[in-house]
RNA sequence: GGCGCCUUGGCCGAGUGGUUAGGCACAGGUCUGCAAAACCUGGUACACCGGUUCGACUCCGGUAGGCGCCUCCA
């Protein structure tokens, strides 16, 4: 099994089963309604999780929580904990509703602040962190292969903002911040009160659900820099290996631009439900490599939607053997970088309910296998068509075939009688 | 200015130094009372310019265009 992996620039093979892998991706930020693009990464997480396990590995992936943070605290002023458990609701509830499952641990810094404490406590000790008025600075200065994971660098960085006069280095980047005015959710610690940054959480979650090196750690392109690369020099300055294998998914577009609120397109995960469906959307994300910009549009949704109509037409047919060597190919394109716009490909030209059935559940898609039953007023007016029909009255047949597909259904007339079949 | 990625037929999207990707859409056909579904048939595309090679869409260099990131901000 082969995936990129962004700190090496290259394929890298994975251990062999059982493994273990163990997988770290970065979950949201919860100070708002989570949008479409943020389940990229939890989709694919699930999906690798549910092909390693199947290929025999011990695979275990933790999606962790940011719930809390600077933006939760503009959000919801003086009540950035009501918001943040409200947006935690959310995103469980949205992301459930994807079918996929859990991953096996959802941690939240929240409730991650002891091993918090104690990492950047560990780093204070080693000088590779610094106080100031109650703040507390990683010194990247004293972390020379600092940038190896995004290739920045340093004196080549734009500088931003003004720098924090407390700042030994304007490089140095936050672990933990001093609570201020009006911020309604603060802890205690040796050097002040206040809260942890941003990168260190992962770092701390990470390495607590499972120790100082792990095998994949992922989440979108743009957490890249600087907060991966925060996160690596944050854990190496301890001598922890940390994560072996980077994966970073590429963003979602909207023809050819940043999903992004100030793009003014966002689409919230829950919309997408709502208005497409699980399977259509799952369908989306299969159809394009992990790596890659996706765009999210509604050509792509409509031909993802044709996709799974395709496939449900494959179920409603006969079983067909498929020809030797089928899922060899299937499994050779999935550990081949988890390319599974190939592996889908592949799939349509499948006619073996069983081993069609098999592949998709994989990505949780064998709903469509899944005929629902139509309700007996449809089945009754089936009924009286299939009689109009026995006696030439075509009239009355195509009339009743115009009120069945008024209740959602198709009729179809097979050899030995009629299908009932929702309309898409 | 720096780092990284991308550019395939109407659209989406794989892949390979010389051989059909696949899907969607479209057209014709078979089937059907009519349909639908299914099946059959129909397009040799790979940004541009050079180079390497017997031969490149596939390797190398350059150009153009697009995308992400560049420190507290997913």
């Amino acid at each position: 099994m082969q995936l990129y992996n962004t700190l090496t620039r290259r394929l890298d093979e994975l251990p062999a089963p059982p493994g273990p892998v163990r997988m770290y991706f970065c979950g949201p930020t919860v100070y708002a309604r989570a949008h479409v693009g943020n389940a990229r990464p939890y989709v694919i997480g699930m999906w690798l999780h549910s092909w390693l396990r199947s290929r025999g590995y011990e695979a275990t992936l933790v999606h962790n929580i940011t719930d809390v943070n600077d933006k939760i605290y503009d959000a919801a002023p003086g009540k950035s904990a009501e918001l943040a458990a409200r947006a935690t609701e959310w995103y469980l509830q949205d992301t459930g509703d994807l079918g996929l499952g859990r991953p096996d641990r959802m941690p939240q810094a929240t409730e991650s602040i002891p091993q918090i404490v104690h990492f950047i406590e560990e780093l204070i000790a080693r000088d590779f962190a610094y106080a100031r008025e109650g703040d507390v600075y990683f010194r990247v200065a004293r972390y020379p292969d600092y940038g190896q994971l995004s290739g920045q660098r340093l004196d080549q960085v734009e500088q931003g903002e003004e720098p924090s006069p407390l700042k030994e280095d304007p490089r140095d980047f936050a672990l933990w911040k001093a609570t201020k005015p009006g911020e309604d959710t603060w802890w205690d610690a040796s050097w002040g009160r206040g809260r942890p940054g941003w990168h260190i959480e992962c770092s701390a979650m990470a390495e607590d659900a499972f120790g100082p090196v792990f095998e994949i750690h992922g989440g979108g392109i743009d957490l890249v820099f600087p907060h991966h690369e925060n996160e690596l020099a944050q854990s190496r300055a301890l001598g922890h290996p940390f994560a072996q294998l980077w994966m970073h998914n590429g963003l979602l577009e909207f023809t050819g631009e940043k999903m992004a609120k100030s793009v003014g397109n966002v689409v919230t995960l829950r919309e997408a439900l709502d208005e497409w469906g699980r399977e259509t959307l799952l369908l989306l994300f299969l159809g394009s490599h992990w790596r890659k910009p996706m765009d999210f549009s509604d050509e792509t949704l409509a031909a993802a939607a044709a996709r799974g109509q395709g496939f449900r037409e494959v179920f409603l047919g006969p079983s067909e053997p498929t020809p030797a060597g089928a899922w060899e190919s299937f499994e050779a394109a999935l550990e081949d970088d988890f390319n599974t716009p190939q592996a889908l490909a592949l799939l349509h030209e499948w006619r073996d309910h069983e081993l069609l059935r098999r592949a998709l559940d994989l990505f949780g898609l064998g709903s469509l296998a899944e005929l629902p039953e139509a309700p007996a007023d449809v089945v009754d007016l089936a009924q009286r068509r299939q009689r109009a029909r026995a006696e030439r009255d075509f009239d009355e047949a195509d009339r009743l075939r115009a009120e069945i597909e008024s209740h959602g259904w198709e009729a179809r007339d097979v050899a030995d009688g009629y299908q009932l079949v929702p309309r898409r």
